[in-house]
DNA sequence: CTTGACAGGTTCTTTTTTGGAACCCATTGT
DNA sequence: ACAATGGGTTCCAAAAAAGAACCTGTCAAG
């Protein structure tokens, strides 16, 4: 399989790193959930090559996860922002800084802390059903074929469950 | 910042990218949690290049996200299965389909959906506080320093929030 | 006791991606 | 007129990936 086939295949999975399943996008977006807008401040933050930035930005901005926004006219400047569609992407990085924090730390603990503004706590996020509440692990959930299943699905393409 | 500094980063999500954040792994891991197990059935379900194939299944045996077990001596043949540490990605692969199948679908609609077997219902996942369990979003959340902060981390590294 | 068929890798060669540094362009402050 | 600033593009060498062929134990059949 090569790399531009995958938003192609039938599995969510794949679609999604089409997007986001390389080296720097994601720490590109880690920025941008900073509130980092500025190409020199990426590139300054993440010492990433300048046309590798650039090409990142490109391609997350065609992608509708990020959107430009001219800051200043003559000369012009735009920013990067998220869409609604990279704001989406959040639990992605939630689950991602959950899981470093637990099994990549250090004996000092993790690096950095989030602090839920609603109750006050120090807090990690529990991924829970969408529809009952309770909370949902790898044993927990069958998968079936959906509405854009192609026929072969069954045995081909995957999903997730352990 | 090369690739192999990644793991050095004072930060939870660059430590967890310098494990999962590459184009392949997360397929594989994919696989992993459909229950496939063997280097033969890897390659077929994901049309991976042999070498490339070998070189993940070690890393993640080295990291100890999977592990080897044998399922018969003479000749000596070793599965590979997700360990405590592999299952906690659960989380990340919910996060990443429930992307893909919200923001990546076609007008069909997503390839496979996901069960609740407790409740019955078709289901994603919502993160919640763990410490109030209200739903969490983009806005929600505050970083703060943590106990293996460096020195310089206020306004070097990062975590997330918008 | 030779042939062949697995499972599970390794080696080799050709493309793609990176990283690093230099260069370009419009505007504006001095 | 001249350097600085923001935001890129171009060029080259080094690293990583794709593809395909080759190697290695261990049975099992002829």
């Amino acid at each position: 399989m090569r790399w531009e086939e995958l938003d192609r295949e039938p599995c969510s999975l794949a679609r999604t790193l089409s997007i986001v399943g390389d080296r720097w996008t994601l720490l590109v977006l880690r920025e941008c959930f900073l509130r980092v807008r500025r190409f020199e401040e990426f590139e300054q933050r993440l010492g990433i090559a300048r046309h590798v930035l650039a090409d990142r930005l490109k391609k997350l901005t065609e992608a509708g996860v990020l959107c430009k926004k001219p800051y200043q006219e003559r000369p012009r400047r735009e920013e990067y922002r998220l869409t609604e569609k990279g704001l989406d992407l959040y639990p992605v990085m939630l689950s991602l800084l959950d899981w470093g924090d637990k099994w990549m730390a250090g004996p000092e603990g993790p690096p950095l802390l989030r602090r839920h503004n609603a109750c006050g706590h120090v807090a990690h996020a529990v991924p829970t059903c969408s529809e009952c509440g309770e909370p949902l692990d790898a044993r927990s959930m069958t998968v079936e074929p959906g509405p854009g299943a192609p026929p072969a699905i069954l045995k081909a393409a995957g999903g997730e469950t352990e």
